[in-house]
DNA sequence: ATGTCTCAGGGACTGAGA
């Protein structure tokens, strides 16, 4: 089965795009973020008449998230237990696949602003809830895949100019630190169990045609639970969204899984 | 290079967030 993750930035400008990336790859499940829309402007015609369902956690403005599935999606939740949050960041819902039901968890996670700013300090307090809640997760749901915008990048690999942009946000210690703790718990980035090409990149700055000159960070990711392990059959970033009129600044992060 | 894109409020542009 094929899973992806795309932030959109907006679902309202980008839904012709999703369409036409729904309709060219089919795939089992894709997790989107950055709605920017309230759950009643969601285009659910549109989306069952592509051949899907939509579990959706979607906010006015800012945030919103989704996990479209070709088949129905169960024990669908919003947010991360026990940890407060107005901010529509996490949707979790089950699937089957041919190897047992797979738990899907859907996150668009803070930015974080810069260091200094209050908001980063929320990003850490969400990634750690977010740390605690899955060791509980992992435990109901052994086949668990997390997926989506996590705005770290976990590595100098993983970023243009890693001089540049030492210590700053996207990229500081306490950020790769969270992202370690995550692994801690038995997860691997799946598109590091395969060898990749130099310089690969999920988000281009709209600004300085930060795309054209691959001025870019690694900060989408599809990380599998250990019982998911020896099932992702590969991993890939699929750039050519990224080129085409009015793109989202994220392309496309897939996997597939048997 | 405070550089681009998106949204809301209000009804043209500005500010926030990314």
């Amino acid at each position: 089965m094929k899973i992806a993750t795309w932030n959109v930035n907006s679902l309202k400008v980008r839904l012709p795009q999703v369409l036409d990336w729904l309709a060219q790859q089919r795939p089992d499940a894709l997790c989107l973020q950055e709605l920017k829309q309230e759950d009643s402007a969601f285009p659910m015609a549109a989306i069952t008449a592509a051949g899907y369902h939509a579990a959706i956690s979607g906010q006015k403005t800012y945030n919103g998230v989704a996990i479209l599935t070709r088949n129905e999606p169960t024990a669908i939740e919003r947010g991360i237990g026990g940890f407060e949050d107005e901010q529509r960041r996490l949707i979790s819902a089950s699937v089957d696949a041919n190897f047992g039901a797979l738990r899907i968890v859907c996150a668009y996670m803070p930015n974080g602003q810069s260091i200094d700013s209050d908001k980063y300090q929320y990003k850490l307090r969400w990634l750690q809830a977010l740390t605690v809640w899955l060791r509980g997760e992992l435990e109901k749901y052994p086949r668990l895949v997390l997926l989506g915008d996590y705005n770290i990048a976990p590595e100098d690999r993983d970023v243009h100019d890693p001089e540049a942009w030492r210590g700053q946000i996207l990229c500081s210690e306490p950020e790769r630190a969270a992202f370690k703790s995550l692994l801690e718990l038995g997860f691997s980035d799946a598109f590091r169990r395969f060898e990749q090409p130099e310089k690969s990149f999920s988000w281009w700055d709209y600004r300085m045609q930060g795309f054209r000159r691959n001025l870019g960070l690694r900060i989408d990711h599809i990380l599998l639970s250990q019982a998911l392990d020896g099932h992702c059959k590969s991993c890939s970033i699929d750039k050519a969204p990224r080129k085409l009129e009015r793109p989202s600044d994220h392309a496309p992060v897939v996997a597939e899984l048997a």
